[in-house]
DNA sequence: CGGATTTGACCTGCGC
DNA sequence: GCGCAGGTCAAATCCG
């Protein structure tokens, strides 16, 4: 299994896995969390750049595990949001999807991160590039920036280069590595049959289904991503 | 006491 | 038009 330790960055159609629901940008960050979720959560690891509220959690269909849903509460009128559900395929892994964006500087950015990040790169096929249909995209043109800024604040948008040197979490960030891995999202095609076979583990299962549950790990992530990797976070604008 | 989390109900969107 | 599933809200509960 290499996949553990080759984060790449993938597109993820995530129209094709979510066909309800209106199109909305959306970034999925897959992470591994390998078997020490727990620790994670106890560990303390930096938190994010914002602080999340949980304001539900759904079964989803097909898939054993609950999704939750956040909040950014770190802005009251702060709209984003994002979903965490555990892979299908691999109970190991966390599948984030970041939807809308912060309209508010993020609470604890370091100044690093303002070099870290590059404004927007035309590669990254992300926010602006796509057809936004979220009520703040209409705001305004020069708003984008920032928007971008914040949606990618967690990560470089292009290059990991810079980011891997001065980024002050990387070092934490290594350390972590070691049982943490994040990687993008990529198709999963699993059968019910699958799925038995992977959620076998009962007892494992809800344990680990209830440390998700707590989803402590998001804001660790964030500061794993905008470390490690550049393009672990992949805009997804379903048209 | 205040804030965060949990959980059930309700609403909205999409497929048939 | 109906049913299903995802997404959000809000009240209740828990924790610091």
């Amino acid at each position: 299994m290499d996949d553990t330790a080759s984060p790449s960055s993938v597109l993820i159609p995530e129209n094709q896995a979510s066909k309800k629901r209106k199109t909305v940008q959306k970034t999925v960050v897959k992470v591994r969390i390998g078997e020490n979720v727990s620790k994670l959560k106890n560990e303390g690891l930096p938190s994010d750049f914002w602080s999340w509220r949980k304001y539900g959690q759904k079964p989803i269909k097909g898939s054993p595990y609950p999704r939750g849903y956040y909040k950014c509460s770190t802005s009251k009128g702060c709209s984003a949001k994002k979903q965490v559900e555990r892979c299908r395929t691999d109970a190991s892994m966390l599948i984030i999807t970041y939807t809308s964006t912060h309209n508010h500087p993020s609470p604890d950015l370091p100044s690093t991160t303002n070099s870290t990040q590059q404004p927007k790169e035309p590669q990254s096929q992300t926010t602006e590039d796509l057809p936004t249909t979220m009520e703040e995209e209409k705001e305004d043109q020069s708003a984008n920036q920032e928007k971008f800024h914040y949606l990618q604040s967690p990560i470089c948008c292009s290059e990991d280069i810079a980011i891997d040197q001065e980024d002050p979490f990387k070092l934490n960030l290594h350390k972590t590595h070691d049982r943490i891995d994040l990687l993008l999202e990529e198709e999963e095609p699993v059968c019910f049959s699958q799925l038995e076979n992977l959620s076998t583990p009962k007892s494992e299962e809800l344990d680990f289904f209830d440390e998700l549950e707590e989803l402590p790990i998001p804001s660790s992530f964030f500061n794993f991503m905008r470390s490690n990797f550049s393009d672990e976070r992949i805009s997804v604008a379903p048209s």
